[in-house]
Formats: structure tokens, C-alpha cells, sequence
DNA sequence: CGCAATATTCAGATTAGGTTCAGGGGCTAA
DNA sequence: TTAGCCCCTGAACCTAATCTGAATATTGCG
């Protein structure tokens, strides 16, 4: 998963970064409203941690411009203690949830998992393919009921492809998803890590589709294959 | 589904082909508003991505001629920024949609498939067949609910008969469409393909058309003939 | 029956994908 | 701070799927 945070304290930001990568996301930063703005609206974030006081261009505007562009990836606000009405109007320009500061990091990762989960329809931080459950909140993958040593690329590979489960995914949208801005796509990177994840989970978990990409297959539909 | 990029930029276009055949559309590549204009007037394109900012003619002019030379395939115009007056000559000259740059590749397949779709008369990205069920997002389909392996090749004739079921299509048409420019035509590709689909899917849902072509049959009219 | 159109089969060419491996960067423990 | 380890990366090489063109068989039609 990829994360976009806009927030203009380099301290706090730092922090944040550090504590998401930590986790196995892929994180940018922006330190500025329009920065914020031109990442979100150009690069496909599954979620975005966004500070409402910011230079340049506000947060409740960039949200709102967000949103008239049709961006619809979900957005937690960051407020400080007293700005009640910037809250609100967070909330009209579309927010899905908030934090007051100073936060929690351990609160702001459950908000954040609890979004990304809503986003991809799911009620629990865990996806059972089979007997291939994907634990994203300790970021844990468990084959059979055993756990599975993964690398966090590997489990960020598995953890997109769980929560897109069943479609084909191209090599573009993982790659997308799976590193932060940037990184050189010319090369095999993704092929090697598919191998390797398939090593570890099994190989008829993840149907290559030819010329098109990935798939995770639910386990009905890799017996009839 | 064979598609038209006029843009000028090497790099953008360059990446918006090898997007566009990922997921397997053929594509050709015009770098400047002549050759575009020439291209869409003698190949039949099914959709146009059109840049405004181009060399020798620009993009609205480029549309309005197709428009006034009675083109109708669907438009998608991509346009910097800030060009807002732009934009809107573009819708006016009949333009069907359009992005902004810098964009983003996964919601310009998605506002492509959509612009396919809408020409084709449909509202979503699956057509069903009778029990046959074509699935365009996801480049896959089912008969009788069983999922079917086809390939790239096979997938794009399929989906290009299901569009235009009912129809029958020349093997040039299909020829064309399935395949980009360079292409040599001398071959009974297409008899190949057609055989390998029927294996695949049930031969009687193809109906040869001596002399004339192939048709997707709908059910019903496949009982009663 | 004979011709033309379409089907089928197949092998070689092509290309996408898989595997392996070495080098380097960064983290950790001492 | 340094040594050691783990993991990531990119490249080279290998394998297998699939495409293509041609040869061969079959079908429909006058």
C-alpha cells in the first residue's frame, strides 16, 4: 500500500514516514499544500494522512480540489487540539476520518488500517484466501495456519494482491502501489519477487496472466484451472 | 480494440503505449497534429487519446476536422493543467472526455474502458452472452460461470465480436482492429484464432459467414438456427 | 464433381516470464 | 565504529507459452 503524507513539520513527518514504512507501507511526503496537491492528484496512493494547517495552499482546499478532480482514495485529517471548525469543514471537503494533535502513531496506524480496509470492503485487518490468511496489522502471512517468513516487499506484493484478490493486476499497477515515487521500473524486480513469494506461499496461489499480469486465485477457482 | 495516441512528447507516449498494450490493445503512436489527423481519418480507430498541445495543427483543430469529416469514434483530449480555455474548446469541437497532466495511468484505462463501453452501448464492463460472460476489466471470461483461459490474442478478438455481437464482422475488420499498423494481412491469422476461440468457448457461438465473415450469436438465435 | 472458402494442424520463431546470482546498501550487534 | 547479515536490485541466462505462416484437410456451393 502507498501513503501520501502532506504535513509541513519536518519532525512529525519524518516520524510518520519512519513509523509507516516500519509497517510495510510505501510512504512520499509533502511538506506544502500544493506539493500535496500535485501528488495526490498524479500518483495513486491508497490512502493519504493530510494536515490541515499547511503553506501555501490550506488542507480543507487541497481535500476539496481533491475531490472535485474525482480523486476518491481516503483521506485522514490531521487537526490541531482547538480547530474545531476546520474539523468540520474537513469533513464537508470529504475527509473519512481524523486525528487530533498530538496523536498516538499506534492510533493513527489503526485509523489508517481501519480506512485502507473500509476502502477495500473489508471488515477485519486480516484477508483468508483459502488457508492463506494475510494478517495486515502485524503484517504476518500465515500458510495452513503456519506463519510464513516474508520480507516486507514481499508482504507488501502479497498484501495488495489479497486485497485485490481475484483480478488481474499488472505489473504496472504493483509496481504503482508497491514503491514510492522514485524507483526505476526498468527492470525485473517484480518477476523476482513473485518468485519468491510463490516459493514461500505455493506456486498455484498467483496465476500469471500472460501479457497482462498477476492474479491471487481463490482456492475453488485454482482447483478448476 | 485498437487505439490512437497523438501526442508529441516521446516519453509520455512512449509510456502510454506500453501501458495500453499491457492490458492488450493495439495501439499506434502519432507524434504531431498531421500525421494524427491523417491517421484517424484512414484507420479505424475505436477510441482517439488526444494531446491539445501539438506540433503543426493542434489538438482542437485536429477534432473538429474528424468531427466535420463525420468521425464518431470517442475522444479522450489531455490538457496541461491550466489550459481551461482549452478545455473547453475541446469538449466544444467533441471531445468525450478528458484528463488533466499530469495524470495518472490507472484512471486513464479506467475513463478509456468507460468512453469503449458508452460507444459500444453498454454501461458496464462485462457483456453476457447468454452464459458466456466477457469480462473487459479484468480480461477474462466465463461460460457457464466456469472462468475460460484465453489469451491475449484470443481475449481481444472475443471481446471485440462481443461488442459488436450479432454483427457479422470481415476478417479485415477484425484484422484491423486487433491488430496495430504493421501488420501483414496475408495470413489466415484470424481462421488460427477463431478455431482456437470456438475450442475454447463452444463452436456453435461463432457463426461462419461464408464469403462475409464471423458473428457472435446470441443464444437464442443460436438454438433457432 | 470441382472450385473456392474455411478449418485444422503443426513446427519454427518470437517473446513474455522465471530463475539464478553477484554486488551493494543499510541495519544490527558487538 | 566495524563486521556481518539480510535484503533489494539489476542483469544474464533459461524456459515455456503463444504467435505465425504454411501445408493439408474439409466444407459448402454452383
Amino acid at each position: 500500500m502507498r501513503i501520501l503524507v502532506v504535513e509541513d513539520d519536518p519532525d512529525l513527518s519524518r516520524q510518520l514516514k519512519d513509523a509507516l514504512i516500519d509497517v510495510g507501507y510505501a510512504v512520499d511526503i509533502a511538506g506544502d499544500g500544493e506539493e500535496g496537491h500535485h501528488l495526490g492528484d498524479t500518483e495513486p496512493y491508497d490512502a493519504v494522512i493530510l494536515d490541515l494547517g499547511l503553506p501555501i495552499i490550506d488542507g480543507v482546499s487541497v481535500l476539496q480540489k481533491w475531490r472535485s478532480d474525482g480523486k476518491s482514495f481516503p483521506v485522514l485529517i490531521l487537526t490541531a487540539r482547538d480547530q474545531w471548525s476546520e474539523k468540520v469543514a474537513g469533513f464537508d471537503a470529504g475527509a473519512d476520518d481524523y486525528l487530533t494533535k498530538p496523536f498516538h502513531t499506534e492510533e493513527l496506524m489503526a485509523r489508517l488500517r481501519a480506512l485502507l480496509r473500509r476502502a477495500a470492503g473489508h471488515t477485519t485487518d486480516t484477508i483468508d484466501i483459502g488457508d492463506l490468511s494475510v494478517d495486515n496489522r502485524s503484517a504476518r502471512a500465515f500458510v495452513d495456519g503456519m506463519a510464513v517468513k516474508l520480507t516486507s516487499h514481499e508482504f507488501r506484493l502479497l498484501s495488495y494482491m489479497a486485497t485485490h484478490r481475484g483480478r488481474v493486476i499488472s505489473r504496472t499497477e504493483l509496481v504503482e502501489h508497491i514503491y514510492d515515487q522514485d524507483f526505476d521500473r526498468d527492470s525485473n524486480t517484480i518477476e523476482v519477487f513473485v518468485g519468491r513469494l510463490r516459493r514461500k506461499i505455493g506456486t498455484d496461489r498467483i496465476e500469471t496472466v500472460r501479457g497482462l499480469g498477476y492474479r491471487l486465485m481463490d482456492p475453488d477457482e485454482a482447483k478448476a484451472g
